[in-house]
DNA sequence: CTTGACTCTGCACGTTTATGCACGTTTTGT
DNA sequence: ACAAAACGTGCATAAACGTGCAGAGTCAAG
């Protein structure tokens, strides 16, 4: 059995039993109790379960959802989301894009921050549901699948009535000429929406989107204020937005 | 079972009963008292309930963490859920009100079902991320973080503009005289307007519910179609259901 | 085919955590 | 004031844990 395999085998199974105990995991799986707790501290590490002494429990189910994009880099994104977290004032209104780096921005709030989240993206919503002073507001619409959020004219409609501070928007490529842009068109156009209601947008580019394009474009880099980018990222990159006059926030090392 | 899940089943209860006798609780999970007090004493540690002679009282009137309530007793509703979730047929369109009940039978919908949900819980759009072939249509609103559901005027608009087969309602209580019941008053108000846009309405009733009544009352029965009960609920209890004629569904054991 | 780098797994070890019991103290109710 | 219940603490034991290490397997370069 792959490594792998086994740990959708502990995901699964802890989704229908609702727990995981490791003595009982590993003599199904006819496995050490190591390997199983190995698995186990991995898997927590991904943020995909919470463990716990004598297993695990399910973490927010929000994360489990977006499983597989998990993998791609989850030290850098969860650098920029710790940086782009303490970014937020309280009291102001901040618009959430969806995406896995914007998920863990969402965790990492301050538990204490009393400030007001509007949010298309489920997995947001649910995150902070242990955010006793941070008040939700959902944009409703249909979901679009991939990446978890409400889109359609529902939503734009709904958008349309709010003004926020800060809008910290997830992208899959940014780029000095073509500026930021996403892998589709109905995405671009709402994430566009939202940046139209906020003073500031804030770009969160974990490395591996730095030079990146994708088809659609969501706005070009004189819409953008800000771009937070990981502690390590090379400083030629970075040179083509400091000098368009973006404000570049690095996470330190 | 695991220290945390015990934790969370003292907070359940804690939150179920408005206070947690030591003796009683540590009868009912098999463990000695010491054991009970000194959770008890670590819970009051983390300011999650007051500590009294005797036993616990809330620490706060609305210490609600809905993750907490999975981890305790997910089979017991499960029954129910499945029940439910066999219900619907292709190509129908469902709501799906809130609470434990309904994301576990939003999980437990058929993973090759072609239907549309719309809900008004971040959780169940979560959870049906996994269902390639079911359209979710999210409700958006303001969060009310004790049920994890969007609330206030934005999604009563919205509600008002939706026409659906079945609603799969989730509440507190169940009674033959009063209706079905939950403890705050706007829910009740959005519970209402789901019924209102949908052809039939089901209730999920889990056997803690059957009797119980609540402050608010969200529908009477005339205006309920079916009851899903779990299979080893006393027919004397579903009786004055029947007579109403109410159609019951029963788990097989 | 061989070698070396790398990964995965299980074992051994010392450490931490959870639990129940014993005992003395505090609180409660009468 | 007194007895009973509830409590906290210290202690012993067992389970769960993390780490370092060694053997087996994989893969690519030589």
């Amino acid at each position: 059995m792959l490594t792998s395999e086994r740990k959708a085998f502990i995901l699964d199974r802890l989704r229908r039993d609702g727990r995981i105990v490791a003595k009982t995991v590993a003599e199904a799986l006819g496995l050490s109790e190591d390997t199983l707790r190995r698995d186990l501290r991995e898997l927590a590490a991904e943020g995909l379960l919470l463990r716990v002494h004598g297993g695990a429990l399910p973490a927010s189910p929000a994360i489990a959802a977006l499983p597989a994009r998990w993998s791609v880099s989850p030290q850098s994104k969860m650098a920029v989301a710790a940086v782009a977290a303490r970014m937020v004032q309280p009291g102001q209104v901040i618009i959430l894009d969806g995406g896995t780096t914007s998920v863990q921005m969402a965790r990492l709030l301050p538990r204490d921050l009393a400030a007001t989240v509007v949010t298309h993206s489920p997995s947001i919503a649910v995150e902070l549901a242990g955010h006793e002073r941070i008040t939700v507001e959902m944009i409703g619409g249909r979901l679009f699948r991939h990446s978890m959020v409400a889109m359609g004219t529902v939503a734009v409609e709904m958008i349309a009535g709010i003004r926020a501070d800060l809008f910290f928007l997830g992208v899959t490529g940014v780029h000095p000429d073509y500026g930021v842009t996403t892998g589709d068109a109905e995405e671009a156009a709402i994430k566009r929406a939202l940046a139209r209601q906020a003073a500031e947008t804030v770009v969160l580019a974990s490395a591996e989107k730095l030079g990146a394009v994708s088809p659609f474009r969501v706005l070009p880099l004189t819409e953008i204020d800000s771009l937070v980018v990981e502690a390590d990222t090379a400083p030629a990159l970075l040179a083509p937005y400091r000098d368009r006059g973006i404000t570049i926030i690095q996470a330190e090392g």
